[in-house]
DNA sequence: GCCTGGCACTCTGTCTGCCCGAGTGCCAGC
DNA sequence: GCTGGCACTCGGGCAGACAGAGTGCCAGGC
C-alpha cells in the first residue's frame, strides 16, 4: 500500500506531465507543489512508485512519466471529475439548442466536444435498438414497389425500398399501415417482432406474401447493426499529440476511419457511468497510446447511444471527463425536448 | 515558347519527383529517361525552365522540384489521364454494386477513392437542388404537429417537424398530401415553388395557415444549403505527406473538418469535366500545398454532385485523374439504376 | 525511523568542426 | 547548339566536447 504522500507525488507527477509534456524531476516537483519535503525524499518516493510500476523513466537520468497503470490509479483514486463552470454550461446549452434536426444535434455535439476537450470527438447516433417507434409509413411507389419509412422517437428516419412478390392494392396498403401503427407506435424496437408476428394472418391469402416481406424488412431495419452510424471531429487536434508524429498519429487516424472499430470501442464501455480506457486497455492496437473517455447519453433516464473523446494517454482527465459528462447530459436534454 | 525537349525535361522532372519525393538532378534525369542528350545540356534546359518559373531549387546545389506553375503545365499539356485497367474497372464496379442504400453508396465511394488514389477522398451527397421529388409524405403526430418527409429520386430522405398554427384534421392532411404529390412528384426541385404557389387557395380558410406553414417548410428543405452534406475518408493517407508533418498536415486537417470549406472547394470546380486545382490555386490557405482533383457525377447525363480527392501537389496526376473519373462514372451508373 | 543535504555518476541534447557527395554554372571546344 | 571538364557551393552525416538535468546513494540530524 502506498502512503498518502506517495499518492500525492504521483498526482503531482501526472498533473505536471500533462501540463508540460516533459518528464518531471524531483526538484521541479517540490518547487511547484507544496509537498513539504525535499527533493531527495521525493526521489525515494519516486523510486518506490517506479518499483510498483506507476511511473517510468524514458531513460536513465531523465525525469519520470506516468505509466498506464499510473494514470489508472490517478483516474480511479486521485482525481475527481472537474465540473464545468456555469458560463461553460450556458455556452454548451446555447450551442446545442440551435440545432434544427438530429443530424445537426450530432454534428454540433461533435464540434462542441472537440472544442471543449481539444481532442478527437466521437458521437454515436442515437441507436435504433434502444429507442421506440414513433411511426411507420408505407408509400406505394409502383404497383409492386413499396417504400417503408420508419420514424423513431429520437427523430431518426430510416427508409427501405421493398419489391413486393405480388401487386399490392392501395386499400390493403392503407390497412397494413393502420394495423402496423396501432401495434407498434410508441413501442420499443425490441418488442416489435413479438407484436407483429401474427399480422399476416389478418390479410387475404394473396396479400400475405407482401405483408411478410414488408414485416421482415421492418425487422431487418430495426436490428440492422451496420446502421449504427457515428460522427467524428476534431482530428486536427491529433497534431498536438507529440513531437514524434507520423508513427503515433497514423494508426490513430486509421482506427478512426474504421467505423466498426469505433463502434466496438464505444460498445465496450459500460452502459452507465463514465468509462475511461487508458492506453493498452484499449483492445485496438492503433489506440494503444491513446485514452478513450466515453459515456452513454439518452433522452430519458436510459442511454440510447454513447459519445466520447479520444486523446493521448497524457490528457487532462478531470477536465476531459467533466466536459464529456456535461455534453452528454445536455444532449440528453435536447433529445428529450424534441 | 519552350522547345519540345524542354517540355520533355519538365515532364521527366515531374515524374521523377513524384516518384522519389526528392529534388531531381540533371544526371539522374539522363540516366532514367531517354532524352538523347548529356547532363550538361539538360542543365541548360533546367536553367531555362527555372527562369520561366516552372521549376525551382530548394537551395543552391540541390536538384530541382516543380513549382505549381510547372505542375499546371504538366497537367494541361504534358500528361493525359491514365485510364484504369479492366481489372480495376471491374473491381470498382463490384465494390459499388454491393451498396444497399444511398448512405452506403457514398460511404463505399469514399473508401474506394481513398484506396485507389491513396489520398484523401471527398464525396458530396447527391445534391437536393438538382434532383427531383419522388414523394412527399405528411404524418400527423399530434393534432397540431405534422412531420414532413421528402423523398428524392436519388433515394435521399429529409424530414422536418412542423408545429401547425391550428389543429389540422386527418382528412385535410390526406387532401393536402394528395394534392401536393400530384403536383410535385417527379418534378425538379427548382420547379416546386412555382407549382405549389396557389395551393393554399384550395383549402378552407381555417386550414390555410397550416398549409402555408407546411409549404414553406417544404421549400426551405429544398433550398437548405447547409444540408449539402459530404463525406470524407482516407485521412490516414495524409501521413504520407512529407517528412515535415505537423506544419503541413494540421491546416489540411482543419480545412477538411470544415464542411463549408470543402463544399466551397467542390463548388468552385467546373460543372462538367475534371477540375484540377494546384497548390496556391486553391482559395483556402490551408490547402496551399495540396492539389484538389474533382469532377461532377450524376445519375443522368447531368451532374448532381461532385467528388474528388485532396493530396499533395506532388501527386500522380494522370493516375489520380483516371481513378477519380472512373469512380465518378460508375457511381453515376449505380445511382441511375437504383 | 524518516528526512535531508551533498556528491558522484549518467545520459540527453546541442553545438562545433569536418568531410564527402551531389549538383550546379560556366567555359572552351567540337 | 551540344558536350566534357572543372571549380564552386551547400546540405547531410559523423565525431567529439560540453552543459544541464536528474538520479542513486550515503552519512548525518531530528
Amino acid at each position: 500500500m502506498l502512503s498518502e504522500r506517495r499518492l500525492q507525488v504521483l498526482r503531482a507527477i501526472v498533473q505536471d506531465y500533462v501540463g508540460t509534456e516533459e518528464p518531471v524531476g524531483s526538484k521541479a516537483l517540490t518547487e511547484r507543489h507544496n509537498l513539504g519535503v525535499s527533493p531527495a525524499t521525493v526521489r525515494n518516493d519516486m523510486a518506490a512508485l517506479e518499483d510498483e510500476g506507476y511511473i517510468a523513466q524514458p531513460h536513465t537520468s531523465a525525469g519520470r512519466i506516468p505509466t498506464d497503470k499510473g494514470y489508472r490509479l490517478f483516474v480511479d483514486k486521485l482525481a475527481g471529475v472537474k465540473p464545468m463552470s456555469p458560463p461553460e454550461r450556458r455556452a454548451i446549452q446555447n450551442f446545442l439548442e440551435g440545432a434544427v434536426d438530429l443530424d445537426d444535434v450530432v454534428a454540433r455535439t461533435v464540434r462542441l466536444l472537440a472544442q471543449l476537450t481539444r481532442q478527437v470527438a466521437v458521437v454515436q447516433y442515437p441507436s435504433l435498438t434502444r429507442s421506440t417507434v414513433r411511426h411507420v409509413e408505407l408509400l406505394s411507389l409502383a404497383p409492386a414497389r413499396v417504400m417503408l419509412v420508419l420514424i423513431t422517437d429520437t427523430g431518426r428516419v430510416e427508409q427501405r425500398m421493398i419489391d413486393c412478390p405480388a401487386p399490392f392494392g392501395e386499400a390493403s396498403l392503407a390497412d397494413l399501415r393502420a394495423r402496423l401503427n396501432s401495434r407498434v407506435a410508441g413501442r420499443r424496437f425490441t418488442d416489435v417482432p413479438r407484436l407483429v408476428e401474427d399480422l399476416p394472418e389478418a390479410f387475404d391469402i394473396e396479400d400475405r406474401g407482401t405483408v411478410s416481406t414488408v414485416l421482415s424488412t421492418l425487422l431487418e431495419t430495426l436490428v440492422e447493426e451496420n446502421e449504427e452510424r457515428l460522427m467524428i471531429g476534431g482530428t486536427a487536434n491529433l497534431t498536438r499529440f507529440g513531437h514524434d508524429f507520423p508513427l503515433t498519429i497514423r494508426p490513430v487516424l486509421e482506427a478512426l476511419e474504421e467505423q466498426v472499430v469505433l463502434l466496438k470501442l464505444l460498445g465496450e464501455a459500460k452502459d452507465s457511468g463514465m468509462t475511461v480506457r487508458i492506453g493498452h486497455e484499449n483492445a485496438h492496437e492503433g489506440l494503444n497510446s491513446t485514452s478513450v473517455v466515453s459515456v452513454g447519453y439518452g433522452s430519458g433516464g436510459e442511454a440510447v447511444a454513447k459519445l466520447g473523446v479520444v486523446g493521448p494517454t497524457r490528457m487532462d482527465y478531470p477536465g476531459t471527463m467533466g466536459a464529456v459528462r456535461a455534453v452528454a447530459r445536455y444532449v440528453g436534454q435536447i433529445l428529450a425536448e424534441s
